[in-house]
DNA sequence: AATCTATCCAACCGCTTTTAA
DNA sequence: GTTAAAAGCGGTTGGATAGAT
């Protein structure tokens, strides 16, 4: 490299972190908030650049962090944002709560490009593929596993160019109550499968969440800087503090369904992907910042600094979805 | 058991955009 | 209006690890 990086001219350290430095990086978080992230390596004991810092934290110690596997609905939702968005993955991250963009360019990277080549299309423009790889994959596909359905192809219509509805004009998502309510295909007329038996992501349902709303909060918190508010790129964080902040439930009554799927819910629904219940496991690493913070915010009475539940719910009474009952959330 | 290969993902790099002085 | 710093973003890399031989 010719350019050589921050890191490098302040002899910084670089590389994995230790769990001494996420802790040293937590407990200033939790403690004073990140501010500007130029300063947090300093004011945290840290050798490493504000850059590495907003990195480690955005990525991987925020506490509203899903992590694991993804779900089917999450995997869908991300080739049709794909097909409408391109590879905007902080945008396509944001409808994903607790999802980053790193973590869904790495799955598109590592998965689901490999998937749509398996089906004969291409991941780039969603079309089939000139020669379809499809020729050489097995003709039937009877292996039960967790991503053997794979709904994608009926969602992209393939006779028809891909085109986004209208209200995807300008700026895609950069609010989302701009875009339709309801009536984007999903999945496409003509699979045979009513829409509305099937699950509908967030952001096609009217009053999901008002990112511009969000925006505006996570601008003030940066006036007057609200310390367990962590600033990140996405209304993905808001989201999801909020759901920190255990407002448990949903956005004015419509939410990612697999988000919310408990452990009841899950045992309750039977036909769930086995693979929410992973998912549960996978979010205990989360809970304990999330407790971490939760105590650091109530000492400092921060959750009011950072307003309302975005999701309108006061209420701590869990609520269990099927995901096959979403049509209920439109 | 040892070695090789493929895959995954955390982290880095550098460019662009936004914000503040 | 200009400039520099900070933040955000997407592409890429390299290390760790699982699986195959």
């Amino acid at each position: 490299m010719a350019k050589q990086s921050c890191c490098h001219k302040k002899k910084l350290r670089r590389g994995l972190w230790s769990p001494e430095e996420d802790e040293k990086l937590m407990n200033h978080i939790a403690q004073y908030g990140h501010g500007c992230w130029s300063s947090v390596p300093k004011l945290a004991g840290l050798e490493r650049c504000g850059k590495s810092c907003r990195l480690r934290w955005i990525n991987y110690l925020r506490p509203d962090l899903k992590r694991g596997t993804f779900s089917q609905e999450e995997e869908d939702l991300i080739i049709h944002l794909h097909s409408l968005l391109g590879n905007k993955w902080s945008q396509i991250a944001a409808q994903l709560p607790g999802r980053t963009d790193n973590e869904v360019k790495n799955f598109w990277n590592s998965y689901i490009k490999k998937r749509l080549r398996e089906r004969g299309i291409d991941p780039a423009t969603h079309q089939p593929l000139a020669e379809p790889a499809a020729a050489t994959a097995p003709a039937s596909t009877t292996t039960v596993s967790r991503r053997a359905v794979f709904g994608d192809v009926d969602l992209i219509p393939t006779t028809t160019p891909i085109q986004a509805p209208s209200s995807f004009e300008g700026p895609m998502l950069d609010g989302v109550t701009k875009l339709p309510a309801v009536d984007m295909d999903w999945p496409v007329p003509g699979d045979g499968v009513p829409s509305s038996s099937l699950p509908r992501p967030c952001y096609l349902q009217g009053g999901c969440f008002d990112i511009g709303a969000l925006q505006q909060q996570q601008h003030c918190g940066s006036i007057v800087p609200a310390p367990v508010v962590p600033s990140a790129s996405s209304s993905s964080t808001l989201t999801s503090m909020a759901e920190a902040e255990h407002c448990n439930t949903n956005i004015t009554g419509g939410s990612l369904p697999w988000l919310e799927l408990g452990a009841n819910a899950v045992a309750d629904a039977g036909h769930v992907d086995s693979c929410y219940a992973g998912a549960l496991d996978e979010l205990r690493w989360s809970e304990y910042f999330d407790s971490a913070f939760q105590a650091a915010a109530s000492q400092q009475g921060a959750l009011q600094a950072a307003g309302q539940c975005v999701y309108g719910g006061k209420d701590d009474v869990p609520v269990h979805f099927d995901v096959h009952g979403l049509s209920n959330w439109c």
